[in-house]
DNA sequence: TTTTTTTACGCAAACGTTACCACCTAAGTA
DNA sequence: TACTTAGGTGGTAACGTTTGCGTAAAAAAA
């Protein structure tokens, strides 16, 4: 069921020349004279030739498509960011792969896999919630395949990282509602495993020390699925509610986990900020619409995308292997709204 | 930069075999026997050998990859679908390559060009809003390319389409208002060009016309953009409230513009339902966070995606031309919650 | 034993393209 | 005039794989 291509050999053919003469003629060497170039050229044209590009790939050992891997497509800030990855590829002539971890460790692996049997030239990465062993990452970067990582890093792996600054995204969050009159300051993270969870534990933590409050374990509580399983979440929030001393703010520190609170809250019938305040992540275009409108941190995720795909895109192209590399941060942004208010009772 | 891949050659000669013995010893082919199968399997597994797929692919003249086109990916609905079409195109060893148009038909032009010049060997495409005409789409499909049309469909194209029923969702939203005692219903709809348009249109006006409410012509605007362009829907809603006879209600006929119509209402500082009821066509998981709580029609995207790639496959795998087409119509899910309530004063 | 069949493998072409090398012709140089 | 040089072109191998055909040796039939 598939159409026939014209090939290379259908313009010899046709004009009498050899495939080595008409391939030369269209990559416009210098050897071949303008009036067999013209003549080409135009029979290309008529004939509506297009090279093929598996055959290239094949030749030239490259395939002009990179992979990436995700936990998750449906989630504002991994689509955006394949947006920001999509935009420069498309500008650059590659294709872009997507496969999706759903968090799953052995998903991970498989995808890398088959990405990298694929032929990708290269492969950006945003490890899973499950992931604490990397090598199935390091061995094919070992090898030599092109590999930069994104948001969620994997330690031990020498490449280029595109984060955002996540220490000051919490940190911010924290300081906000600090300043608004809590004290009693909640954190729900995600899986401990994952880098950005610690990073932003870190701010959060920092900011109860810079204001003289101090650090309450029972206000700490690691969402192993981050939020992708709304159970958990809800879970986490009765366990907070629950305490002797429940808090009185809360800071979310990934976009499903902020999403899953403020449902919980609205199934619980807590009122935000006379409740409970909230202060989370979020890449949702969703900030004005929750009630109240939901005061955030938002990474930059097109320009994270856009970073990553540029590195990676570095790495492939480079003549000579890269040993230096760049860990770049980017600031995310912190919107203020409603939901951190000072309450009003 | 690329890492030597192992090939069936240096099988071969690790085994002091030809490289056709191989290649059916891999195969499992009855002409080899199973000493030398083993030893050659074994070999493999040593050397940690994996096929070519770009050889193959020049080979079979199939590249075991298929293209979608989609208007965005940031967007729930979209990213839902594509989630479908990948779980089944991971069952069944495809690659998915994402491309977005951007609601633009020069973008989508190039996107079905640069997809099919990479080799797909199908394509899953939902038409932008800006593409009226649809001869780059029949073009491939008359050369012999697999393509399947999803939700927003071209016309004149005979080929599997998979779509909600829009006409019921649409139905049933304005029903409910109605039932909840407004009479005064607008509707804010996509562009007029798309098939989902028509189809939604026509059921909101024929559930008015089944309960004996006219047809008001200033209560229904299309929004070119479909809610992409915030702006758009900002002025359709106050095109809309500065009617001499403004409407009490609200069907929203896309995600972005529900989206985009509560953050106007929030904006405008307009209680939901008291100054104004809303329900719409939703497949962000907002639903219950929004103040109110949003009644919705979600169409099941996931199931769309997973239909749309099954027939493609069957498009693709068919060893002769399929002539008969298959129209699948997906039910819609309708979600009752506050946005459509009778107003309290 | 001789002939036929079967078994098990190798050779080479093909998929579409590029690149190295070789070749021929005509013009320039000695 | 003879020789070199440059310009323009063709032949062919190669990328990794599959496959039709050929064939030697072994097994079966005569």
């Amino acid at each position: 069921m598939k159409f026939e291509a014209v090939t290379i050999k259908d313009i010899a053919k046709a004009l009498g020349l050899s495939t080595s003469t008409v391939s030369r003629a269209l990559r416009d060497s210098y050897e071949i004279s303008p009036e067999t170039k013209k003549l080409v050229l135009e029979c290309a044209e008529k004939l509506n030739y297009r090279p093929n590009p598996v055959a290239l790939s094949l030749k030239e050992r490259k395939t002009r498509s990179i992979g990436v891997v995700v936990c998750e497509i449906a989630n504002s800030f991994f689509s955006q960011i394949i947006n920001g990855i999509e935009s420069v590829a498309y500008d650059k002539g590659y294709n872009v792969m997507i496969s999706q971890s759903h968090e799953s460790y052995d998903r991970e692996v498989l995808d890398l896999q088959f990405l990298s049997s694929r032929g990708v030239d290269g492969i950006l990465v945003s490890v899973s919630t499950e992931t604490s062993d990397f090598e199935h990452i390091s061995n094919l970067h070992d090898k030599g395949l092109p590999i930069v990582l994104f948001d969620r890093i994997a330690p031990g792996i020498n490449t280029h990282t595109i984060i955002s600054d996540n220490f000051k995204g919490a940190y911010e969050a924290t300081e906000h509602l600090i300043h608004n009159g809590y004290k009693k300051i909640a954190a729900l993270c995600p899986s401990e495993f994952l880098s950005i969870s610690n990073e932003r534990l870190a701010g959060y933590k920092e900011a109860l020390n810079a204001n003289d409050i101090k650090i309450n374990n029972n206000y700490i509580i690691h969402s192993f699925y981050g939020g992708m399983v709304f159970s958990e979440v809800e879970e986490a929030i009765n366990q907070f509610m629950t305490l002797k001393d429940p808090p009185e703010a809360i800071v979310t520190l990934s976009d499903k986990l902020t999403l899953g609170s403020l449902k919980t809250f609205k199934r619980r019938g807590m009122k935000v900020p006379d409740d409970i305040a909230i202060v989370g992540f979020s890449n949702s275009d969703i900030a004005e619409i929750t009630d109240p409108a939901l005061t955030l941190v938002r990474q930059p995720a097109f320009e994270m995308g856009k970073a990553s795909m540029e590195l990676l895109l570095q790495l492939i192209e480079s003549k000579r292997p890269i040993t230096e590399f760049e860990k770049r941060v980017l600031s995310p942004e912190f919107i203020v709204m409603h939901s951190g208010l000072p309450r009003k009772r």
